[in-house]
DNA sequence: AAAAAAC
């Protein structure tokens, strides 16, 4: 078998390698190396996890050993269609070039240009990009590429997927064609096997299988998740994922949470947060400080659960996740295999578990026929979704009030005091006047178990913590008025405004909050029935 | 249907 010390890499990069402690390059890097040193095209054909970042800075490191850039003239190019991955490929450079003099530059957007824009200045030999923000700078003049000498495309078949194949061109001609290409894609689709035939010139082709622990290292499980009802729907979901999460008990030592939707990763994370779990959400919504911030601190260890859109399936280099759990199917098949390849890494044995929705279920077929393998069913682990469960346990403030209380209090709150003003103004004048010359100590108890904190969307409506989770009891006096447990209203959920608003006058009992959405303003007393429907019961009638 | 990426 082949060693690193064979392939004729730099003394300095081989000494970086063993000192990083690899010996045995994977066949990717097996293969792409050596043609890369003698200056051929590469088209790279593997999955994540092969390796193949090393397979290209390696040989760069190599070839670039020599020589020094020139003020705005990179002599090397990485392209990369997320930030993370950028930073990752970064990373690479600084363990493998350690002993090689060698300055890069990390352009990725969501920062600012003036460091880079310093660092492009003084000359880098090693640009390491996202598209957008290379033609950006390119634009903007503060960049040539007409030295560049080796480029790089990487996960181009995600490029693809994410529209950046037109940058890719564009960049592509605004490197010498005389520049050597390294182009690596997961699969060979015909609009990137049409690209490779424009634009790399003979290349050694290096294939590797694919990836086969994706579906044989790794156990994987599917709940059919049936909620009780739909508008317990996404509670409930939470809620089996946390008995997931929970069954796995000390084998977990880290996981992933991926769900389709932005909105839902921060939905979970929040969710999970409030019940004690050590979760934090990533996707490409967030600023950029909080995505790197958050994944060092996954990476380090000192974050267990690490709630992701897409922006963390593929290529993301998290060494060891004990777990994978799937919030959704994915809809793409091929996302599925992207994910849970983020566990069971490098040999070590890993858990995928998912949850499939019944309207997923076609989704969940597509990903079985992909991975030519049948996902065990494992039963819901919450056997009582029934009303019952939702009784007396702790689960029980989530699950019984809602429903029957709701009609009144939708009644009773649209004349009472806890509007905000703008709203209330909006409301018909004898009412408006009734409600406001009320004095306050005088409410009735109607009204006051209307005026709960239940102006708090659906998305961020507290869930019930669990008795473990019951932290804060320190509650600001204004806030003391609401019996309800402490916990069930933890301070770092977000409807403070809400509160505030509700602080005066706010005697009430613990009784009434728990409504979703479905307290009506401005419309008497009369509430239309498909009003306090969800969106998606109102569609499916 | 959604996510990602440029300001």
């Amino acid at each position: 078998m082949t060693k690193f010390s064979e392939l004729k890499l730099h003394p300095k990069v081989l000494k970086a390698v063993e000192e990083a402690g690899y010996e045995t390059p994977t066949p990717i890097q097996a293969g792409a190396i050596p043609p890369a040193l003698e200056g051929r095209d590469v088209l790279g054909i593997a999955q994540t996890g092969t390796g193949k970042t090393a397979g290209f800075v390696l040989p760069m490191i190599t070839m670039l050993a020599r020589g020094r850039a020139r003020a705005r003239m990179p002599r090397s190019l990485v392209l990369c269609p997320t930030r993370e991955l950028a930073a990752q490929v970064a990373e690479n450079f600084d363990t493998y070039a350690k002993h090689v003099k060698l300055t890069k530059a990390l352009l990725i957007g969501g920062v600012s240009f003036k460091e880079q824009d310093t660092l492009i200045d003084k000359g880098v030999d090693v640009l390491i990009a996202t598209p957008g923000r290379l033609l950006d700078h390119f634009e903007r003049g503060k960049l040539i590429l007409s030295d560049v000498k080796v480029m790089v495309v990487d996960e181009a078949d995600r490029m693809l997927d994410m529209g950046f194949i037109p940058d890719i061109e564009k960049i592509f001609g605004l490197t010498p064609f005389t520049r050597q290409t390294l182009f690596f894609s997961a699969t060979m689709a015909p609009e990137i096997e049409r690209i490779t035939n424009t634009f790399l010139s003979n290349p050694a082709r290096v294939e590797v299988a694919r990836q086969a622990s994706a579906s044989e290292t790794i156990e994987q499980g599917v709940v059919m998740f049936k909620p009780s009802r739909r508008d317990r729907a996404d509670s409930e979901k939470r809620k089996l994922l946390r008995a997931l999460i929970d069954g796995e008990g000390d084998k977990l030592t880290n996981a992933i949470v991926f769900c389709n939707r932005k909105m839902d990763v921060d939905v979970v994370a929040k969710s999970l947060k409030k019940y004690g779990y050590d979760a934090a959400p990533i996707h490409g919504d967030l600023d950029q400080s909080q995505r790197t911030r958050t994944l060092d601190g996954f990476r380090n260890g000192e974050l267990k659960l690490l709630i992701a859109s897409d922006v963390a399936a593929r290529g993301l280099d998290v060494p060891s996740v004990s777990h994978v759990f799937n919030f959704d199917v994915p809809s793409h098949a091929e996302d599925y295999v992207h994910r849970i390849g983020r566990t069971g890494r490098a040999g070590r044995e890993g858990k995928a578990l998912m949850i499939c929705n019944p309207r997923d279920e076609s989704n969940l077929a597509d990903v079985e026929r992909l991975i030519q393998k049948e996902i065990k069913r494992i039963d819901n682990p919450i056997q009582d979704n029934a009303p019952e469960s939702a009784a007396p346990t702790d689960e029980g403030e989530d699950g019984e009030k809602r429903k029957p209380r709701s009609r009144s209090r939708s009644r009773s709150r649209s004349r009472s005091d806890d509007r905000p003003e703008e709203r209330r103004d909006n409301r018909n004048d004898t009412r408006r006047e009734n409600a406001d010359k009320r004095p306050r100590a005088q409410d009735t108890a109607a009204e006051k178990s209307a005026d709960k904190s239940d102006a708090i969307p659906p998305a961020e409506k507290p869930e019930t913590a669990p008795a473990e989770a019951k932290p804060r009891e320190s509650r600001s006096d204004s806030r003391q008025a609401d019996s309800r447990p402490a916990d069930s209203r933890p301070a770092d959920s977000k409807p403070d405004n809400t509160r505030s608003r509700n602080r005066q006058g706010d005697q009430g009992n613990s009784r009434r909050r728990g409504g979703r959405g479905d307290d009506v303003v401005g419309m008497g007393d009369h509430m239309p029935g498909f009003i306090a429907m969800s969106f998606e019961e109102r569609r499916d009638d």
